[in-house]
DNA sequence: CGGTTCCACGGAATCGGTTCCACGATTGGG
DNA sequence: CCCAATCGTGGAACCGATTCCGTGGAACCG
């Protein structure tokens, strides 16, 4: 079966191409004869677009491009998909795309992103800002940060306050009368695996906390590193009577450590989570958690690209990131 | 900052803009010479492809879709992401399509990725196959299922075998002297959620289990129907002393009600959730699960879709689904 | 040394819509 | 009644890359 082209549908109608296109795409005036003429014809032979076409000559497409870090990550997949939502009410399209937490893949689909001349993109970023991201922002296609920052790129951002975030945290933990808190930190090469690491260390000199490096591993955003870091961490020769997962998957992998070793969390062990990610409700006693709003980064970041993309200005926002106290901390029992 | 073409790359290195092309798109032979020219003219540029114009001439695009009926599903989440990593190692792009679990949004975006001229896609249909899917099936654009099917459609699929499933996850629950299960069932406008009630109902006369219609609620895959079902199941005059939720999200809710009503499961109630989802792992004693295996069915659909793409038979397959016993189920307390 | 083959290349047609331009017809005002 | 403005339309240029076709030159063989 051949495709169907418009200059079928026009032939059908009895009309030019150029007045099949008018009455396709509506947007200059028309007869309501043509405008009949066209509709059935096209109708008739079941006539679909062809997008390159369209957006070869207009020169951009009614869609915008968002790139995940981690589509299985709660956490991306709620911005992603309220992001999508999002854009859909405001008519546009949406391309999500997976970086896998991988400099490489998220170059690969940056690339194809702009060759598919989106009309904005929404990117939750990792590395240094070189390579196709730094030449990307030369371009005129509008880019949107969302959960995550490349220092030095003027480009605007959606983030959330994650240095109020985790003194919130280990102050209580300090208040529970911890004094030995491990934090399993995030992939130094992201933003916020920076900033919430170094956000720790104040936290934990301002309070007095035992400063023991041994008491911070560095993972990787995903549940095997959560495990492995929980699991060093316990392993020590004086474990800490409190922990830190700075990423939900992170958590994930260090809560099913817990499982494995019969550790009750609450008791034994404190636990303070990242992200108040859906299945933590599956816990009994609760998670205590450092909380985002993935669902409204997700739409501020569809605004503000939507905004850039019709030319006015926008400036970053900073979300609130807010402790939730449930069951997984207590206090310190071996204190003092 | 005006873009790039391929013209100018062309002039800058002196050559026809059919050399450029031909260096650029490596296809043809050239000489080392206009190689090396046309390479360092793009790279000295900042060329980028644009892809409009390639996939036009082409015909067709080095992409695939994926369409999902709920990317927040952590089941969907793994297929999506292990089709995206398999196609990627194939040198196929994925842009990857969120349905919401809504026929409108399946069809507009069904009607997306045909517009793009996709070589392939990969859908988790819901529906009766009719709208924007039935005309898409005549087109020669290769569809796979992945998943769910549609009755009467012609089209490959990789799916579970659900009815066995399910027998076996009803046959565990007879087998412990449960004589009500109370079962989450899923929408009926999918292959799944059809097939999986179809199976309860047979498994539960097989083993002369109490066929009570108020046992059976349906839902429609997601959270908050998981909430409202179980409570009805345990607000019944006579509740069930097990229950089977026929999805990962319905799940979820499910156990959060019975975390609220400080119900234990293994004890009081026992459990059976569906797909063996990362997050299950947080439980203490484990769920017990009708496990399925998304990754692998990611995988083999885009093998499917790539073979149909360069013309193969392709064939439906059918993969196992079994039941994994965890701390979840255990004996009826109040049997006989 | 002559003829054939093959390679690399330039030029041009092409993919499918959109939009500019020009023209004829219709309508309204003076 | 005539001129001007307006509207709808057909035709053609155009977006950017690929690919077909034809040609010139080098290489190879007899």
């Amino acid at each position: 079966m051949t495709t169907i082209k418009i200059r079928d549908v026009a032939a059908l109608a009895g009309v030019s191409v150029g007045t099949a296109s008018r009455v396709l795409s509506g947007h200059s005036s028309t007869s309501p004869e043509s405008r009949r003429k066209v509709t059935e014809a096209a109708a008739t032979l079941g006539y679909r677009l062809n997008a390159q076409g369209r957006s070869l000559r207009k020169g951009y497409a009614d869609t915008i491009g968002v790139l995940v870090s981690d589509i299985r990550n709660p956490f991306f997949a709620e911005i992603a998909h309220n992001a999508e939502q999002c854009a859909l009410g405001k008519g546009f399209a949406t391309l999500l795309c997976n970086a896998n937490e991988s400099i490489a893949q998220q170059d690969l689909y940056l690339d194809l992103l702009y060759s598919q001349r989106v009309a904005g993109i929404i990117v939750a970023p990792q590395g240094d800002g070189g390579g196709t991201l730094r030449s990307l922002l030369t371009q005129d296609v509008p880019v949107v940060f969302v959960d995550r920052t490349i220092d030095g790129a003027d480009v605007p951002s959606v983030t959330s306050d994650n240095q109020a975030g985790i003194a919130e945290a280990i102050g209580h933990l300090a208040e529970l009368g911890h004094r030995r808190v491990g934090v399993v930190a995030g992939p130094q090469a992201t933003s916020t695996g920076r900033e919430r690491l170094v956000a720790c260390r104040e936290a934990i000199s301002k309070h007095g906390l035992d400063a023991d490096p041994e008491l911070i591993v560095v993972g990787d955003f995903q549940v095997e590193s959560g495990r492995r870091g929980a699991a060093a961490l316990l392993d020590l020769p004086k474990p800490p009577t409190a922990l830190l997962a700075c990423d939900s998957l992170m958590t994930f992998g260090a809560i099913e450590v817990l499982r494995e070793r019969g550790i009750k969390m609450g008791r034994a062990l404190s636990v303070i989570g990242y992200d108040d990610v859906e299945a933590y409700r599956l816990l009994r006693l609760g998670l205590t958690v450092v909380a985002h709003d993935p669902a409204q980064m997700g739409s501020l970041a569809v605004g503000m690209v939507l905004d850039a993309i019709v030319g006015r200005e926008v400036s970053s926002i900073v979300l609130e990131s807010k402790l939730i106290v449930r069951g997984s901390t207590a206090p310190a029992m071996d204190s003092g």
